[in-house]
DNA sequence: GAGTGGTCTAGACCACGAG
DNA sequence: TCGTGGTCTAGACCACTCC
């Protein structure tokens, strides 16, 4: 089955675009094009599959921005790469739960606590919110398998929730439907800052690693839609053992 | 100066929509739109700046992927956050120095050597030659002012540069400039393995620091246009008080 | 129902790369 | 000079949100 022997659905709801990058997609993972190799010219693929130019360009464009083909004017588009690497992106859009399972783990999730705290002064810039407000508070641990991969803590500030407690439904393992729910917002955006740091006193603990052991932290701040302020934020530790990121720079 | 005030110079041979998304975006930075707020819709952008909606679209598409602002179908565009934080996105293309200098630092190099291996297991996978290949290897050190930022080590396989001993040319400060000429190849895309290390052994000497401070490691893979192989493969361990990384989900 | 962003078309001309 | 991707237009209809 190569490429042109496929065709768009035009029955089908899905985009024109997204079902041509996914054709387009497939031919590139299945070896059709190698590395290197170029892809049809834009026209050639307008006209086989009796779609606009434009929307052969946005097709591309999707394959372009999850790093698959770059484009260079006057000459064509070309396959970049495909190293199936067991990374993680750093910047896709995955909760922790769905993340151990594509790395072919068993997840699981244990809650370490749950209490309502006063913000500090650290906590009040990144939720902004004011010194001593009430913020909910909950950590654990996300297992892979038996291993302990992940351990995080959320801040959830009083005033997003309506000063409600956020009440955490085991059956719902969705961090951000959760979130979503808990504070009546659409999530946007997760701004995430990035810094290696060493297990020390109870991190050791939690991820049985000895001091001094690497760990990944990522900090999230969840920006919502409706209300400017943050809705969450967030301090993830990453065993490196476990969860390996990446990112493309194209 | 408002964002109405303004018009596109269609003399400038600057695409219009790289012209409305600038002008867009300073609007945003300066306050005119706060976050949260909704930018005017794109049919009234369309008639004031008397552009077609798709160039509309194509300018609001790259604040989108800058993260200035977000779609919502029926609802309209919004600014997201533009949080100024003194952190490089992880994935942006910037070289060493310039990323230094983009921080407030004055930026220098120190190599430290500069030499011919040949290629283990390891690297010959990375690099896709054969065990035992001739190598280039360069390391060194880039300093923030007096303080070590970054150690870095680079790989470059000779079959690539034609056997060919690469030249650094101290005034071309621009790695890339350098990677392009020594290969006579165009880089087209940076794949990044990101991970939490610690200081043991030189690296202590390097940075400074004692044993087990946290660093952060980036492995690149850099690939060109015309060969598939890569070009490069290196390791660069960051000090993370000086180099702070961040990325965003949307 | 009115207004928003999402998709799509069928053209056009320009800028660049390579032969 | 020719083929490529880059930009741009002026329409059209759909899907969704909000009133």
């Amino acid at each position: 089955m190569t490429l042109f022997d496929q065709s768009i659905d035009r029955r089908n709801k899905t985009p024109f675009y997204v079902q041509l990058a996914n054709l387009l997609r497939e031919a590139i993972e299945s070896g059709e094009f190698k590395r290197g190799d170029s892809l049809p010219p834009e026209r050639e693929l307008e006209s086989s599959f009796m779609v606009s130019r434009n929307t052969v360009r946005q097709a591309i464009t999707v394959l372009e921005n999850e790093g698959h083909v770059h484009r260079i004017r006057g000459s064509g588009t070309f396959v970049t790469q495909a190293s199936p690497n067991p990374h993680i992106r750093i910047d896709a859009f995955i909760e922790h739960m769905g993340l151990l399972r594509l790395l072919g783990y068993e997840p699981s999730y244990k809650q370490l606590s749950n209490e309502i705290k006063n913000a500090d002064v650290y906590l009040s810039e990144k939720l902004e919110l004011k010194v001593g407000e009430k913020v909910f508070f909950r950590r654990g641990i996300t297992f892979a398998g038996d291993q302990p991969a992940i351990y995080t803590e959320v801040y959830i500030g009083s005033s997003r929730t309506g000063g409600v407690e956020p009440a955490w439904d085991p059956t719902n393992k969705v961090f951000f439907d959760f979130l979503e729910k808990v504070v009546g917002d659409i999530v946007t955006s997760v701004d995430i800052d990035i810094s290696p740091v060493v297990t020390e006193g109870e991190l050791c603990a939690h991820f049985d690693k000895p001091e001094c052991s690497p760990l990944l932290l990522l900090e999230t701040t969840v920006i919502g839609l409706h209300d400017p302020k943050p809705i969450s934020f967030g301090r993830n530790y990453y065993n490196p053992e476990i969860v390996k990121f990446s990112a493309l720079r194209t």
